[in-house]
DNA sequence: CTTGCACTTCCAGTAACTGGAAGCCTTATA
DNA sequence: TATAAGGCTTCCAGTTACTGGAAGTGCAAG
């Protein structure tokens, strides 16, 4: 398919499709016109991609994800001790995400939504020491 | 309390620090002598952001959730509207990091780590569509 | 009093896009 | 078949969000 639908597919815009050729992430086939060519496991990585960027990973550190994926040469102690310590990242990332919903949702809640100066989003955020770390 | 406290405490590097002040998403009083002198609301605030960026909110968006901390001129409707879509937001990145670990880590259970070819984490994630969207 | 380290500003460089120009390819319509 | 619209191409410049380094100031310890 083209760069438009895998664009679609993927949630990614073309431009950022395009970039990621260029660092070297992703090489789509080529069409006779020149056209670039994506098969659906193209459209599956960049799906992967536009997700784990968009939840706070760096390119280099996608590079190293995507190489799951892909590397069928890579031996698989390898590959497992690359998903173990992303494991624990994600974990990390998903209690941190966890703990600023519960206060912003607790905090919604709790606000009447009006025009009273005393909103407890307001109150509650502003003099609270986040918890963990 | 100096930079280089503040810094510790917070998790962001003084650089990054300063970069926000150059943009307006802090303002620390001055000491008599020229250095910067933080309190520790504003290393709640930085703390704040450290998490945020770190969560693939953009530095506008933390502008906005920042916004819930300290306006206090604010009308409390105005802010639970806010609160709410970065809430809708935060489910979303929510799911999508629980989707993501979950599959590293049946995969990396499934693992035997050893140099067998037939890693089933690369064979899993190599050839299967993400559920969600 | 000087050595060292934290602080200051400023300017340049990097990462990860993003927009726009100029031109080719394809498809729909006259 | 002509032509106009829209998607594709490359290339280059601009933006966002830092990050590194130079040059200089403040301060505490030996």
């Amino acid at each position: 398919m083209n760069i438009g639908a895998a664009s679609e597919k993927s949630g990614l815009p073309a431009k950022t499709i395009r970039y990621y050729e260029d660092i070297g992430l992703l090489r789509p086939d080529r069409a006779g016109n020149g056209y670039r060519d994506y098969s659906m496991s193209d459209v599956h990585r960049l799906r992967f991609l536009q997700r784990s960027r968009s939840l706070g990973f760096s390119v280099e550190e996608c590079r190293q994800l995507l190489s799951l994926y892909g590397d069928k040469q890579r031996e698989s102690a390898d590959v497992k001790a690359i998903a173990e310590i992303k494991l624990v990242e994600i974990d990390r990332k998903l209690s941190e995400l966890t703990e600023l919903r519960d206060t912003l949702r607790h905090l919604v809640h709790n606000c009447h939504g009006d025009n009273r100066p005393d909103c407890p989003i307001i109150d509650g955020l502003s003099g609270r020491a986040q918890a963990a770390q």
